[in-house]
RNA sequence: GGGCGCAUAGCUCAGCUGGUUAGAGCACCUCCCUUACAAGGAGGUGGCCGGGGGUUCGAGUCCCUCUGCGCCCA
């Protein structure tokens, strides 16, 4: 007999450093991952992949999400659909527009035209920034992130991420525009998108609109100042407040109706102090008793429950706050005392925060303040963004319906959320507490000038002013459209802003009305129809969990009002990165570690085991520890693949060639691993289809080829060496594909010496190709517990493995007995056993060792 | 205040629909340079499965309750 040559391919010292590099290059000249689009609809899985914010900087967040949604796309791929996995970039929002503004010294004027021939400062002044027009801003913007794109596609490349880089998109490219109006327009056409002039969350910082999704709860300094307002019979009645800079704005005090402190007051009014302003007495059940002391001042506007009020008893609107977060200079009309007009002289144009001092002051002075100020202990809610509370201001702004206001609708959208399937499933309880909870429509408006902007004009009637109730729209065909460079048909540019003529909308869409998008715009709706007929609805969507209420929600929202569906099946859910101390990874904290630097260190599997070692949705603990096994196991699998081919192991014809029971049970345990990996990766499970391939690889090389070395060899002969060999190879193709969607390099690098074509384009393992050598698994189990007895015996006793035993006396339930008894010869040489013998005795499996002289 | 989740070895986590004596890796201890692998291998120590109560022949697993932590929403 003889040996064959051990494969050319195979390298004398395998190894995994710079094999990203190679590998991302193949892929990418190869088309590896490439998208096919003559596929069907049923042979194609569409990802509908969350474009990063580019103007942001990588981080681990990022490396363990995108690992996850690459696992799940290499499976379905190798499962034999076509995997649509399209590349997405975020230039929407404030950071980007700083970082335009502050890289070329310019600012965005939509006022301004067009300017072709444009080219930035050559020294830019942050302090001297050159107004230019939207356009112009725009085009800044995709210049500038064109170097942001390159850095993110090159950490993706040299994580492995199998994504089509010629099907990608940016969210403020023309393509996206042209989608988010289109969406718009139609929005508009089916009256799901209206205008209303309505109490509006204003951030006074940023100056614009900001939607109930965007808030967030934060501590805020501040006091609760206790304030007697004067009743007719000479009482008063002590409210407490954290905005006594809002007293001119009250419009009536409430309580609970249940509240007997108060109900005698119910009906009688009040007179607010130094204003003097006669207000009513309320009863409303959201009054909370147990907070100040009962009862509260409603205001234009202190918050979203005074705007409840104020819409359910039918109050007055008292406005004093300006759009700049200021005190409105002139003394409103509802002020008529001379103390109340001086008072608010005191206040009028003072920032809210001056004015408040100066309203202590003045109600301390004249007695109305009752003991020394409280701190509240209570959250408020503030802009994501902002560093100021929102304050609330009436303004004419864009709505999509959602359900905020529409029972039905509202109904129907939880619905969908329930027709979505999550993983993990407890996530639906984010979607449906959220629809569930909203008290109004999604507002859309922006009062930001880098965006998409609402492609409408508004006539001008001949005094100027806008008729908003039938605005111009463009064709569909026309877009993407700026209304502030772009007239209208049947206008001239001559018309714009004068009377008679029109003005564009001056406002942008909300980042998320873009991104809501991001299947239609990364499918080609109403573009390339033939591309979206094969898409639509996508099968995934993979996000965090903390943008369910805006990403995932709105998605929803615009699906289910275009196109009456659900935009994907199913919503995968990953969780957090935390640090050692369990505490949410961030920059702010400065606990964030680079990706390129972990990639350096730990190499691409490495990083990407440890990111598909988090369950879906589980907060996954950063450790690099995790890496090193991970990197650990890659190695182990080269040399493991070296050895097998090494060999001369290579797939037979026909699997019956595998006779040997120890061989059987082998191929018989790893179908049982395949059909349970199989089973994980259909539930979105890829953390315990990895583990499941990772335990067995253990104990196939330490178990396994250790007991088949000999025979491997030729010790016993020809025919027993193919069996072995052949299992050999056999288990080594099954596994490479197993571990293929986690450890994308690794097993292409291995499978590169001895197969044809990609791993990642080869099929999923089935039983179906272990069929025919299927033995007792239980042999595995029993074998190796017999091995490890005898290891055991020999590390006691302080020797090598390579001692030789004189004898070994294997006893134990007689049906183990039989099975060990099978892989006896392989037994016998692996432990160096001279003498092996088997007594059937019942008990667990034990084995007696006697070592050589 | 309501909801969701988590709590298992020193650390990071498995443990699916309840079923022998609760597992893995890291760390730690002991040993072995062995002809795929010393950036390796073999063996071992280590757990009232957060507390209490209940259902059951049987509970880490199901139910109730308490405690602690995280998140979401008021």
């Amino acid at each position: 007999m003889s040996t064959p040559a051990p494969d050319s391919r195979v390298p004398e010292k395998p190894t995994i450093d710079g094999i990203e590099d190679r590998w991302a290059q193949v892929w990418e000249d190869r088309g590896t991952y490439r998208f096919d689009r003559t596929k069907s609809r049923e042979e194609i899985y569409a990802i509908d992949t969350p474009p990063p914010t580019v103007s942001g900087s990588l981080h681990v967040g990022h490396v363990f999400s995108y690992t996850h949604t690459d696992c799940i796309a290499r499976y379905q791929r190798m499962s034999g659909l076509e995997v649509f996995y399209p590349m997405g970039w975020d230039d929407n929002g404030l950071p980007t527009e700083r970082r335009v503004q502050n890289y070329f010294g310019v600012r965005c004027d939509p006022s301004l035209p067009f300017d072709p021939d444009f080219e930035p400062p050559a020294k830019p002044d942050e302090k001297k920034q050159v107004p230019i027009s939207r356009r112009n801003f725009v085009e800044l913007c995709e210049r500038l992130t064109i170097e942001d794109e390159k850095a993110f596609e090159e950490l993706w490349r040299r994580l492995g991420i199998s994504v089509d880089w010629s099907h990608n998109y940016q969210t403020i490219d023309a393509g996206a525009r042209a989608a988010s109006q289109r969406a718009f327009l139609r929005n508009l056409a089916r009256g799901e998108a209206y205008q209303s002039e309505a109490p509006t969350l204003w951030d006074v910082t940023f100056r614009t609109a900001v939607a109930q999704a965007e808030l967030e709860d934060r501590e805020r300094e501040g006091k609760y100042y206790r304030i007697g307002f004067p009743a007719p019979d000479g009482s008063r009645v002590f409210i407490e407040t954290t905005r006594p800079e809002l007293l001119a704005a009250c419009v009536a005090l409430v309580a609970h109706p249940d509240d007997e402190r108060y109900q005698p007051l119910f009906g009688s009014t009040v007179r607010t102090p130094l204003f003097d302003v006669e207000v009513p007495v309320v009863a409303h059940h959201l009054a909370d008793p147990e907070k100040g002391s009962g009862i509260a001042m409603i205001c234009t506007f202190g918050d979203t429950t005074d705007v409840t009020w104020w819409r359910e008893l039918q109050l007055p609107t008292r406005p004093i706050i300006g759009w700049d977060g200021r005190i409105l200079p002139d003394t409103p009309e509802w002020v008529a005392t001379p103390t109340g007009q001086e008072t608010y002289a005191a206040i009028a144009g003072a920032t809210s925060f001056t004015a408040k001092e100066r309203m202590v002051e003045a109600l301390t002075g004249a007695g109305f303040v009752e003991g020394e100020p409280r701190p509240p202990g209570q959250a408020v809610q503030f802009f994501e963004k902002g560093d100021k509370p929102p304050e609330i201001v009436t303004t004419r702004q864009w709505y999509i319906r959602n359900g905020g206001r529409d029972t039905v609708l509202r109904e129907r959208l939880v619905q969908r959320g329930a027709e979505l399937q999550w993983h993990p499933p407890y996530m639906q309880a984010r979607y449906t507490s959220w629809v569930e909870g909203l008290n109004g429509d999604w507002l859309i408006s922006r009062q930001r000038f880098f965006g998409v902007p609402f492609p409408v004009w508004y006539r001008l009637d001949e005094h100027g002013m806008p008729s908003y109730d039938e605005p111009l729209v463009p064709l569909e065909s026309e877009l993407p459209i700026d209304p502030s460079s772009d007239v209208p048909a049947g206008f001239d540019a001559l018309q714009r802003g004068v009377p008679g003529g029109f003005m564009g909308d001056p406002d942008v869409m909300d980042t998320w009305a873009t991104s809501s998008l991001s299947p239609q715009i990364a499918g080609g709706w109403q573009v390339d129809d033939d591309l979206w007929n094969r898409l639509w609805p996508f099968d995934l969507r993979p996000q965090a969990h903390e943008i369910i209420r805006t990403w995932l929600f709105s998605s929803v929202v615009r699906a289910h009002l275009e196109d009456d569906v659900l935009p994907w099946k199913h919503a995968a859910i990953s969780g957090w990165i935390l640090d050692p101390d369990r505490k949410k990874m961030a920059k702010s904290k400065g606990n964030v570690v680079t990706p390129g630097h972990l990639l350096d260190e730990h190499g691409a599997d490495g990083v990407r085991y440890w990111a598909a070692s988090g369950r879906p949705g589980t907060d996954t603990a950063f450790d690099p520890g995790q890496m090193k096994i991970g990197r650990r196991l890659a190695i182990k699998l080269l040399n493991a693949s070296k050895f097998v081919l090494g060999l001369g192991a290579a797939l037979p014809s026909d699997v019956s060639v595998v006779n040997d029971p120890l061989d059987r049970a082998m191929l018989a345990s790893l179908a049982g691993v395949v059909t349970e990996a199989t089973a994980a990766f259909d539930d979105y499970n890829y953390a315990r289809a990895l583990e499941l391939a990772e335990s067995f690889f253990w104990s196939f090389c330490d178990d396994h080829v250790e007991l088949v070395k000999d025979r491997a060899y030729g010790a016993r002969g020809p025919e027993a060496a193919a069996s072995a060999k052949a299992a050999l190879a056999v288990a080594l193709s099954v596994q490479l594909r197993l571990f293929a969607p986690v450890l994308p390099f690794v097993t292409e690098e291995v499978w590169g010496w001895w197969r044809e074509g990609s791993v990642h384009r080869a099929a999923w393992p089935s039983t179906d190709e272990l069929h025919g050598a299927l033995g007792d698994p239980a042999v595995v189990a029993d074998v190796a517990a017999v091995l490890s007895g005898i290891r055991k015996a020999k590390s006691e006793a302080k020797v090598s493995m390579r001692a030789d035993v004189e004898s070994a006396v294997v006893t134990g339930d007689p049906d183990a007995i039989a099975r060990v008894e099978e892989a006896a010869g392989d037994l016998a040489a692996s432990g160096r056993i001279a003498h092996l013998t088997f007594v059937p005795a019942g008990g667990p499996l034990r084995v007696e060792v006697t070592l050589a002289g």
